[in-house]
DNA sequence: CCAATATTTAGACATTATCCTAAATATCTA
DNA sequence: TAGATATTTAGGATAATGTCTAAATATTGG
């Protein structure tokens, strides 16, 4: 029940990981992820493109726009991956 | 109080996160670790270097051998780090 | 002390990842 | 429908990563 390596990876870039953080505040629009780093746009809607592969985020199309939010399902397999790595192994 | 980037980026690779869960069950030296893989001897010291760096594993001499252990620290950085993400942020 | 065993370090090479600019696609508004 | 805005995709340059073999370091036992 390991979360799938596309998940470690793509959690392996210190801007995605931000841009996750951003959206744990609340959902943004591409556009409005984008504008807070120094990268081009292009580069950050790769970013995006990798963290809805591995399941991290979803995306809905709203006009014009595409708001992406967290998807919370990928976390918990996370937090029990870890827990039971840190456990020992233990059942519980 | 997000852990380092040198954690994210050890766990972004397959080998080593195969390491940590076998050291989940228990300790066992340099050796005992890298027969289990189909890569070299010296590829595996690299991959523990790297978790060592980011203080996923600890080691202790034993002799001739180099004993590895899970350095379970870390792991609720990690925990408490995720858990947040997904809870949106908020206090709790 | 010397040879054998255990492990790490160094240097080279192939693969992958990130970033950029330019072009393509989708939607809205006039 | 044409032009403007939002976003993604494509292609290429540069940097980082994983693996190998060979050499170096540490420890034990005769």
């Amino acid at each position: 029940m390991s979360p799938h390596d596309s998940v470690f990876r793509a959690l392996s870039d210190p801007t995605r990981r931000r841009i996750l953080e951003i959206l744990a505040e609340h959902d943004r629009t591409a556009g409005e992820i984008a504008s807070r780093f120094p990268i081009a746009f292009a580069s950050v809607s790769h970013h995006l493109g990798i963290l809805k592969g591995a399941g991290l985020v979803a995306a809905d199309r709203e006009g014009q726009y595409i708001r992406y939010r967290i998807n919370t399902t990928v976390y918990q397999e996370l937090v029990a991956y870890f827990m039971k790595l840190f456990a020992g192994g233990e059942d519980a």
